[in-house]
DNA sequence: CAAACATATGATAAACTTTTCATATGAATA
DNA sequence: TATTCATATGAAAAGTTTATCATATGTTTG
């Protein structure tokens, strides 16, 4: 399935002008490291998880997790700042839910690895 | 294309119960969060890149970023602990390669989701 | 329009990460 | 076997993130 990897040696003929070209540029470094960012944190993946099917409000979500309705706004704020999730405002409640498709799938191979590495 | 949610909300009939039903474990959570963690550097998701279509060695890894040997090795090691990348010892270098299909896929989808906000 | 309620924000201490320099390890070659 | 070279490790300063408390904002209902 995987193809053949190239190897790029510093004491052979230099590949890096090739590696350059198959990077992404640095504000997409960037960009992608926040998505990782926002999704490194043990609450905040759950706060996710959650949200794969369901759309919660504030103080649901503060009954799910046990947490103080701070911490878990605090916690809500990161995810809107990097762009992971979004919300509904409705009554006097904020519904809160994943902002796309691709983040979903991102969640989705996260646990697929994890669940493959444990039965190995 | 997505399902509609179900709308989880504190003042009705708690849907707190099925919620927890399709949680990830709270071992499962931690280790998906130690994927991201390992991802949420910009020198991490360069080298990993770079690692898609090549076997990199330390030296070489120094010549493509511009930083310190120690600060490399540091970054690589993180990624090591995490099982993110893998290995390969030949004559005095080391040669690294991303460690399985989920985690290139996790960087691919990524630098899509980025690529696309970036066009909205 | 005052009280109550849901959520957000600010400040701060504690915990963790990143980066650097110096140095250790261990393999290969002279 | 001594030297050189590639990589790894350790310690410490600087920077960042998390968790908590107190409080602010803004909406709703009495």
């Amino acid at each position: 399935m995987s193809k053949q990897l190239i190897r790029s040696c510093c004491e052979d003929v230099s590949f890096i002008p090739d590696i350059q070209k198959t990077l992404p540029n640095e504000d997409e470094l960037v960009d992608i490291t926040c998505i990782y960012k926002a999704l490194s944190d043990p609450i905040r993946v759950k706060i996710l998880f959650a949200l794969i099917k369901y759309e919660i409000c504030v103080g649901e979500m503060v009954n799910l997790l046990n947490l103080p309705q701070s911490h878990v706004s605090h916690q809500l704020r990161v995810l809107k700042k990097y762009n992971i999730v979004t919300f509904t405002k409705e009554k006097k409640m904020s519904f809160y839910r994943i902002k796309n498709a691709h983040i979903k799938k991102l969640l989705q191979i996260a646990l697929e690895n994890v669940q493959c590495q444990k039965k190995k």
